[in-house]
DNA sequence: AACGAACAACTACATTTGTAGTATCAATAT
DNA sequence: ATATTGATACTACAAATGTAGTTGTTCGTT
């Protein structure tokens, strides 16, 4: 039951969002960001960003010319994240399988035509996996 | 941001799944299911049978004719449940909308045909929602 | 009536998380 | 050279979480 990414705090995420979209930022970019999306003070924001680099989400390098600061960027792209926290999210709710997530969700929120269709294309453009065996999960 | 129902924690979690399949279940059954799936002490699993009292999650009633111990049953359906975790989820990650997240889990699991048509199908059954103004998120 | 088992109530305690304060050190402006 | 600014590093601290121990109370047994 090994993660397969490090664990982020849903504080912390926030701190990568902005990573991921500007990856080697300063902290001072960061904390500003911050400031303005979460209303953090600044050493909130620089606190998660070391933990973030002790967890190894992060990297830091220094800056050009600059003995004092870091650039900050992830070590963990947005897609893997999304991946792993899907996966075991899908595990711990659904067991794995789409469906009952599908029809769960399909409750809450109904979809029209358009949506529907493009859904399914999704499915079809994906490409099945029917030579393959299947994997566990 | 709200939750609509009760934080309910990993280990509480394990709790419910024995509450919702067997609902009305004195604290003892609980306490040996827990031994058995988590290897969990007896404390333990009253502990968290107690703080999911505490939260609202599950409920308690006096068992017959007895004035020592109850019988616990979950408040918030395993449904009720499912649904807010997963809106809740679904909002964080993927801003709340079906797509991306299906093509990102797609990536990780491959279906065959026929799951394929089964989950195209689910969409048709579930019903459309062509009429109604879209709501928030 | 006294004793021990069962259950509930209360207490404990390390770790994680959100949220920041303090100290230190280097670069900059005077 | 010195005071100020800005960045990093270290410390703090309450609430939540996982995991259990201790105390008190009731019931069935001797």
């Amino acid at each position: 039951m090994t993660q397969q990414t490090p664990l982020i705090t849903d504080a912390e995420l926030e701190v990568m969002r902005v990573l991921w979209a500007k990856p080697n930022c300063p902290s001072s970019e960061v904390v500003n960001q911050m400031a303005d999306l979460m209303g953090w003070s600044p050493n909130t924001t620089r606190t998660l960003l070391s933990r973030l680099v002790q967890k190894e989400a992060a990297g830091t390098k220094p800056e050009e010319g600059s003995k004092r600061s870091y650039l900050f960027y992830p070590l963990i792209s947005e897609q893997e994240y999304l991946r792993s926290e899907t996966k075991s999210f899908m595990k711990k709710l659904y067991g794995g399988s789409l469906k009952p997530m599908l029809a769960n969700f399909l409750q809450d929120k109904k979809l029209n035509a358009k949506e529907i269709e493009d859904l399914k294309a999704l499915f079809d453009e994906t490409g099945s996996d029917d030579q393959q065996g299947k994997r566990e999960n």
